[in-house]
DNA sequence: CATGAATGAGCGTTCATTCAT
DNA sequence: AATGAATGAACGCTCATTCAT
């Protein structure tokens, strides 16, 4: 009777080394050696569960998004159906209020994946696919309140500040007043409603 | 009669060079003899001009944050010196009209080094440095508007979404509509500001 | 009741597995994990049944060397046994009418085993045991017709060319016509018996 | 003043040191810290002169080819320009003569490169440019004795026979009589020229 | 100032072999 | 008999850095 298959625990404790590790040295510097190592396994064991060390990166991207969606789809379904504006702030705080400042290692690793995202046409890919995804979530929540047409503009806005503050929380802590992102950017996010609210009702 | 010193200009070739490599393949597999090729030298001479390769990734900081100083300082400049909405819009503009667009590598870059302050302390000491004074500066013209108290927020939700949309022009360029970045802050300032004021006034 | 035992079954699947990998990829690049995959086994189930890889690899010669041994005995029994020049020409037959163009990966692998005979001691004991009994069938029949005192030469002779025949097949297929290996080196081995038949006369 | 380059005897050393290496272990078991200390130089300074190991591979291919060419080039010439005949014997004794028994790491490199050629696309190309020019050579000097009808199968069949001696006397020295080689082989050739002269005459 | 050869540590990856089940 | 996870050494290759010229 062969042994039963950990393959899925051993991908997992080898995300999360990779998440560790990127976290704290970058990507590139991130070596197998100490992947293995942060998991707890011997270095060889992570190209018997991976085919290469990029393809642990694309199921990280996977995972970071997948919390987010998470956390978003917890916040937002609280909302009453009817307060649309509510489910926008829901969202924003899914990324903010907890996100940036509960695992400065998740906001790190991300950050990392944005800037590998830049040259690894893989990567890239993956992480156009969240952002994307991520997007159009928030694009029909800001539809439902100023209408089509200019909600794509508005979430972009919206969700490049997120990333905004997620780059600065993680590259420059100390200039991010502690807990202030989630009230500014929900701010913002009633003056682009309002404006375009108006407007829509001119 | 010694050759006149031409070391600021081989620096200056040097750090242009690692700029281009690094737009291209990120800051550790930017070697040395690339940044050498690029610049159109032999790679010992970029070890005669720069102790090792951080310092050169130290210097592009630095004159990135000099060339972004000068655009904000020229389209500031020409504000009327009363109209405060105005000069703050015109320190947005000179981050996002023409820079994220109009130059794709350093854009690149900057979001390379974003990431590289992750880990590296010297090179996040340089970007706080560079970051911290461009807020100041913005908080400097946030508060003619809103006043003191609330200027600090303001400028740090503001220029988050700057460096946001950086990160997602660099690292997801399908996703941001084309033009609709500078539009889209000065709107989120506007809303910002209007808020802040009518809460100052009350 | 112990199950039968299949261990001869699976010995010959992994050699044979072992023929495939290595007719395409080469001795050293001819991982276990392939061999394995090629023999539809699991790669641990090779270790049981070989104590390492070499020992595959030597079973392998004797089984490439088995083949050829009956094809040559096949050939040869149909000539009439007074006919020596005709046994000598259906040896040359058995390797080069069929060998050669009709199973490619056979003679790709042998040439493997030459060039493996190098370095390996025990390949080299191997091969050359096996090389040794088809030149001395060969002599055999090459005495006949000449007699024994200049038959070890002349059988080398031709041996040489049919191994010739198998490396120029196998390494630069578009070089050799096809289908005039067997015709000319049975010429070869004409002139060559004829000579040494005048001289002998003389 | 820079140091005058040396590139060329460095990638000569190299190219000797995979030579060295490789005759005794294989192409694949020759690793590149082991073909640096054959050449004398360190590890690093490989990969500085040669793009790959296969490169060296394949300067070496050409430079064994060039050497063979020199020496059937001297003997041929120094045949009287009529005696066709003499210029194959010349041709196969610059290949037997010599070659085979004198510069025995030289013909288990060759052998080697032969079963390399089988799988590394480029090597077999770069085997069969050489294999094919020195061919066309041979088959130049057949048809002066022959015609060109028969000579292309003739002199493929007496490279065969050459390159056959080389495998034999590589991979299993103790079979091959000691000097036997160049004259067998030119009996080998007499026989099919007379032949093939006759068939001719006919 | 400038060259480009040279160094050696470290990287991602492969792999024969072992072993708990 | 059989599985497939696990090990760790070795490989080809890259690279920041040094240095003789």
């Amino acid at each position: 009777m062969p042994r039963p298959s950990n393959t899925e625990e051993r991908r997992q404790q080898i995300v999360l080394g990779l998440l560790r590790v990127m976290s704290e040295r970058g990507y590139e510097r991130a070596s197998v050696n100490e992947i293995a190592k942060a998991a707890g396994l011997s270095p060889g064991l992570v190209h018997y569960h991976f085919s290469d060390k990029q393809e642990i990166l694309l199921v990280l991207v996977e995972q970071l998004a997948a919390r987010a969606r998470e956390r978003v789809a917890r916040r937002v379904a609280r909302i009453a159906p009817e307060d649309a504006r509510g489910k926008v702030e829901a969202f924003l705080d899914a990324f903010l209020a907890t996100g940036a400042d509960a695992d400065p290692s998740a906001v790190a690793g991300w950050v990392t994946i944005s800037a590998e995202a830049i040259r690894q046409p893989e990567v890239r890919d993956a992480y156009e696919q969240v952002v994307r995804a991520d997007l159009e979530h928030l694009e029909g929540l800001v539809a439902s309140v100023v209408g089509k047409r200019r909600a794509r503009a508005l979430s972009v806005g919206l969700f490049a500040a997120v990333q905004g503050y997620f780059v600065l929380s993680a590259s420059a802590p100390g200039l991010v007043p502690s807990g202030s992102a989630a009230h500014t950017v929900k701010q913002m996010a009633a003056g682009l409603l309002d404006t375009a609210t108006a407007k829509e009702g001119a």
